[in-house]
DNA sequence: AATGAAAACTAATCAGC
DNA sequence: GCTGATTAGTTTTCATT
């Protein structure tokens, strides 16, 4: 991965739509040469896929909150991690150093949903407590930051 | 916003880059006129835009962490949160209820870059206290879920 | 790895319904 | 608000360097 690649990642990380020939445009490639090394990218993992972000409230998401999870002293955090996946509200899982073991970001169209949530976190087996914090603003979500130097 | 709609976006949030003539052969439309609701889409502010996902890993991100932050008592929450954009680490900030204001992640080079960042954050005008948990592995972020059944 | 050229496909525009 | 036709632009493939 070399200077290019990563000036075609930070691009597309600001306009996941941008055409090949617009890329190339922007770093001085021809199309082919940009469609060559977006597909290396891909198939090494770097660049995962390719989403459009939207504006949960006009989709019906209403409520927003981070749930973090103790676990039961016999728990195997990677089979608890699994059960957790089953719940699709759950759109971020962190697995976390500190008090709790884990940490979630839920959306859900409103209270009540949340409370199903909550309650369904509850019934997993190996979570043995939650705590959870209502999200009253997001100020933002997913910003594009600066790439680290290389080493 | 109808049903094609909330289809439109659903395909849109699995693959950003689906093409209009692809989209329109899912939905039963041509393409012009799926052109046409996306651009109002777009305009409505639903469909907020496109970003390429990367591994963050990859590009150097080695820690990912979540901050909790305390605010004095003078302290105005719209002015910390303009103060808290322009450290560019940090890619959510969720303004929450709770003993903590501001829960925010903060995706970092090492943990020389995570000190860095908690540095600032204690010396930003209106915290008062920081609360970091690091990020021992992630699960899963950003995953699309169902969306809301329609009022 | 990159290029240019050709073929296939897609996007954008627009008149008509 | 949708369609079909047109034009312009883009993606894909491939032979060449």
């Amino acid at each position: 991965m070399d200077a290019v690649d990563r000036q075609l990642i930070q691009a597309l990380r600001e306009n996941g739509r941008a055409s090949y020939a617009e890329l190339g445009r922007l770093v001085g490639l021809s199309g082919p040469s940009v469609t060559d090394r977006i597909n290396r990218l891909e198939q090494a993992g770097v660049i995962t896929g390719y989403r459009a972000e939207v504006d949960p409230a006009s989709l019906g998401f209403g409520v927003t909150a981070l749930i973090g999870l103790q676990l039961s002293d016999a728990a195997d955090h990677e089979e608890v991690a699994v059960r957790l996946s089953d719940l699709r509200e759950i759109e971020d899982c962190w697995f976390i150093a500190g008090e709790d073991s884990y940490m979630l970001k839920a959306r859900v169209a409103d209270v009540d949903g949340l409370e199903a949530v909550v309650r369904s976190l509850s019934l997993t087996k190996g979570v043995s407590r939650t705590r959870t914090t209502v999200v009253l603003s997001t100020k933002w979500e997913n910003r594009v930051n600066e790439l680290p130097e290389e080493d």
